[in-house]
RNA sequence: GCCGGUGUGAUGGAAUAGGUAGACGUGCCGGACUCAAAAUCCGGUGGUAGCAAUACCGUACCGGUUCGACCCCGGUCACCGGCACCA
């Protein structure tokens, strides 16, 4: 009989799904299991062959941990609301949520198609009002506890999308989803205080198993820095405070520079001299979007300030003061003391404005460039700091600061706060009320979920306020705390707030009471690996990790993290080494690869592609070969063979035993495409040497994860008991992967000249009267003194002859 | 510019407590089966020289440590990803 794919496929799908056969159970006695892969946003496109690289790596590792006895949760669902969904609504005038519930139905088809064991009656939808109830709930906890406020602030507005854009949406100046320009635009907005927590979420990074680029961008991405604030004196009156890591290089500041946005600069109007010039240069400032600003910076400007200047508080020097966008508003304080001596941005600005280097740290040539280096100079020109290291005087010059009460240690970060606000239809509606009399109040928890109302149009308006806000009579409420009249909020979450914690909702993903129960988090909680994209690694992580130890604060769940082992998966690209996209026409559609090879074969070819972090091309010609590998398995196993199950045959033995460690070990590496090679190498020895009913036993286990198809359909033409994906995972016996007999390299000189056999575990003499017997070493030697012998057992001999 | 990663046959990629480089797959070459082709099965396949045994060269490049280096150290180049005036 022939390898019928397709019906075999459907057979085994429909089994599953009737059986239930991988249905987590909330009450288990057996040790539990919770693997996680990102949930995808349901396009319109459906499927592409990018989602089956971490699916079916998951699937693997949790069909593997079912076999070794752990209650699997290995769950599903959508991240459903977001831009895509909604601009295809209004192109198309359909409501989202239709659009919405198609999408899913296309992606729920194409997973069940390719077999993935996921726990299908825990499906989540984030756009379901029975979900999204509980991110609202997380949003006005967060406001109770003052994590979410409002603030007006520059925001990134998009010209095209007409929304309010995350720092993380704008890449290069341009919005992510759109291109088109971003500029700044003032807006109030709600905010998360996630920089409260910005320790925590550097800190705890040592208590994880993350991959290691993703700890590192996230480190970065948090930006944490020691240093001090430090009060200048200033001719005016008012004190001007700086942060600066390098406060031993105090001596050396000659002048400082402010943000234009900074706000002394109100309190100077009537003092500064040349006041038309600074305004005209804020202006300036403010027209640049951000990215123009970064774009400038080759090429510094600044103004300096006449009429106001400051005094170097240790040497008592009058210094200048400019303003410059080369110091960030949103930074430390705004403002900064230059060293251009030590700092390579102010080294520049000084040669440009012809500002007075001075060298504070002895170790290079500062009229040539920054001397930098913090680990071998020592301080010079710098009165009782002389003599000392960097971190010497450091120490010494916050304390000095301390005691003058001039200024004290500081931490800063890169990290801002987050920027919760969209003004767009398809979201979580912000569950707040504005009452004129008692300021913001959230909507009261016996009325959540807040629902989307039904809106006529999906454009944002041209004020760029949300849809909503054309919604008069939804937005007229009373206040939920006084009962006076007032307004809803029209703003609504940002995509991320969905996939913020909904892994804690697939627990208990029908729960009504609580976003999960606390059983059901004691259970489960954390994911013990998580895998998804690089691209995700760092802000989806970083936003996901706040919430769940704010909800550890208040007491929801019972881990301080919630992930413990993170594992990324790289691309797949299209056969011409390009990132597959529509425009340019190279993507591969996964339905066309199952319909042609079957699912099993998919599966088998996306895992075998290369090394599962790094970006892979794909080869039609390599799928065929997988698709080869299951024509073989099949015409191996397709006859029921005599015997017992779990009795290798004499000449097997060996291989089955070196496969079942290797696959075993490969898996828990992410090492899947050697895993499969080794699956491959078993079936080749299966082909020299006729395997027994137990051999084939131990290869459709083993194969059973990744093709599982296929596996059971072998399974039941062999008689095996019950189903293949619920067998025990096999054990191995270490002795039996190695051989009695052992070949030995023979080196001389270091250069491999002969291989030897000799009994396994021989000493040094076997080894070398085997090495010395052979003709070819034997040549070589003859005439020389050997003078020195390096064994290693079992693996080489090296003879050093002279 | 800073941080991280990668560089191995025609090709996707194996192999690191330093110990037989190229597993497995693709492609290619040859053979069997076939009227023929496909499919399948068997064999070969890093380069150079040689009829051959064999020798020499080979993991981006230059150098070092070592009996021995894809692996460790110093330097250079190329590509990929992240951040980007963060004081």
């Amino acid at each position: 009989m022939k390898y019928e794919f397709t019906r075999i496929e459907k057979k085994w799908q429909k089994n599953w799904e009737e059986t239930k056969s991988f249905a987590a159970v909330n009450d288990s006695d057996k040790p539990k299991f919770y693997a996680l892969v990102e949930f995808p946003y349901p396009s319109g496109d459906g499927l592409h062959v990018g989602h089956p690289r971490p699916y079916t790596a998951m699937d693997i590792v949790a069909r593997k941990r079912r076999m070794q006895g752990y209650n699997t949760l290995f769950p599903i669902g959508f991240d459903a609301f977001g831009l895509p969904t909604e601009n295809f609504a209004i192109k198309n005038k359909v409501h989202p949520a239709v659009v919405t519930k198609k999408n899913i139905a296309t992606f729920t088809s194409q997973l069940k198609m390719l077999g993935y064991s996921f726990d299908w009656d825990r499906v989540i939808d984030t756009s379901s009002p029975e979900y999204y109830k509980w991110t609202q709930w997380i949003f006005i906890k967060m406001f109770e506890r003052g994590l979410a406020y409002k603030a007006s602030m520059p925001v990134n507005w998009c010209t095209s999308c007409k929304c309010v854009l995350a720092n993380e949406e704008v890449v290069n100046g341009v919005c992510e989803r759109c291109g088109s320009e971003v500029v700044r635009r003032e807006k109030s907005q709600w905010m998360l205080r996630i920089t409260d927590y910005a320790d925590r979420l550097l800190d705890d990074l040592d208590d994880v198993d993350f991959i290691e680029r993703g700890r590192v961008q996230t480190k970065n991405w948090i930006g944490r820095s020691y240093g001090a604030e430090v009060d200048f004196t200033t001719t005016a009156g008012e004190s001007l405070r700086v942060f600066t890591t390098r406060p031993d290089t105090l001596f050396g500041a000659t002048y400082m520079v402010i943000s234009p946005e900074h706000e002394l600069l109100k309190a100077w109007t009537d003092k500064l001299e040349n006041l038309s010039e600074v305004q005209a240069y804020q202006a300036a400032a403010a027209r640049k979007s951000d990215f123009e600003r970064t774009e400038m910076a080759k090429d510094k400007t600044g103004v300096r300030l006449k009429g106001v200047a400051a005094l170097n508080p240790v040497t008592g020097g009058e210094i200048p003061i400019f303003i410059s966008d080369y110091v960030l508003a949103t930074y430390g304080t705004g403002a900064i003391m230059a060293v251009p001596g030590h700092d390579t941005r102010d080294w520049e600005f000084a040669k440009k404005f012809e500002l007075p280097i001075v060298e504070v740290v002895q170790g290079g040539d500062v009229t040539l460039e920054a001397f930098t280096d913090c680990d071998t100079g020592v301080m010079v020109n710098s009165g009782f700091l002389n003599g000392l290291s960097v971190d010497e005087a450091k120490v010494k010059i916050t304390e000095w600061l301390t005691e003058q009460k001039l200024g004290e240690q500081k931490v800063n970060f890169k990290l801002r706060d987050w920027v919760f606000s969209r003004q767009r239809y398809w979201g979580e509606p912000i569950p707040m009320v504005h009452c004129e009399h008692c300021g913001y109040v959230p909507v009261p928890e016996s009325e959540l979920p807040l629902r989307l109302p039904d809106v006529e149009n999906y454009e944002t308006t041209d004020e760029g306020e949300s849809p909503l806000a054309a919604m008069t009579d939804w937005i007229a409420t009373t206040c939920p705390k006084c009962g006076a009249p007032a307004k809803r909020e029209t703003d609504t979450m940002p995509n991320w707030a969905g996939s913020n914690w909904y892994y804690l909702r697939y627990t208990d993903p029908k729960n009504t009471d609580a976003l999960a129960s606390r059983d059901a988090l004691d259970y489960w909680t954390p994911v013990d690996w998580y895998n998804g994209g690089m691209e995700h690694t760092t802000l989806h992580f970083l936003y996901s990790r706040f919430c769940h130890k704010f909800l550890y604060d208040i007491g929801v769940v019972p881990t301080a993290e919630p992930y413990k082992k993170r594992t990324s998966h790289g691309m797949i690209l299209a056969e011409d080494g390009q990132k597959m996209s529509k425009s340019r026409g190279n993507v591969i559609n996964p339905n066309d690869i199952v319909d042609e090879f079957g699912a099993d074969t998919l599966r088998l070819y996306i895992m075998f592609i290369g090394d599962f972090e790094k970006a892979a091309p794909w080869s039609s010609n390599a799928v065929k070969g997988c698709k080869r590998f299951l024509d073989r398995v099949w015409n191996l196993a397709e006859k029921p063979l005599q015997g017992k199950e779990f009795e290798y045959s004499a000449a097997n033995e060996k291989a089955v035993h070196v496969a079942i460690k290797k696959v075993s070990e490969d898996i828990e590496n992410v090492k899947f495409n050697t895993a499969i090679a080794a699956l491959m190498t078993l079936t080749n020895a299966f082909y020299e040497n006729p395997p027994s009913r137990g051999d084939i036993h131990a290869l459709l286990s083993l194969l059973s994860p990744f093709a599982p198809h296929i596996a059971e359909e072998l399974w039941e033409l062999q008689g095996f008991k019950g189903l293949a994906s619920q067998a025990k995972w096999l054990d191995y016996d270490e002795r039996k992967t190695l051989d009695d007999v052992r070949e030995i390299a023979v080196q001389v000189g270091g250069k491999l000249k002969a291989t030897v056999f000799v009994p396994q575990d021989s000493e040094q003499d076997v080894t070398q009267a085997a090495a010395l017997a052979n003709d070819k070493i034997a040549r070589l030697v003859e005439g020389h003194e050997i003078v020195r012998v390096i064994y290693i057992k079992n693996k080489l001999i090296n003879l050093i002859i002279k």
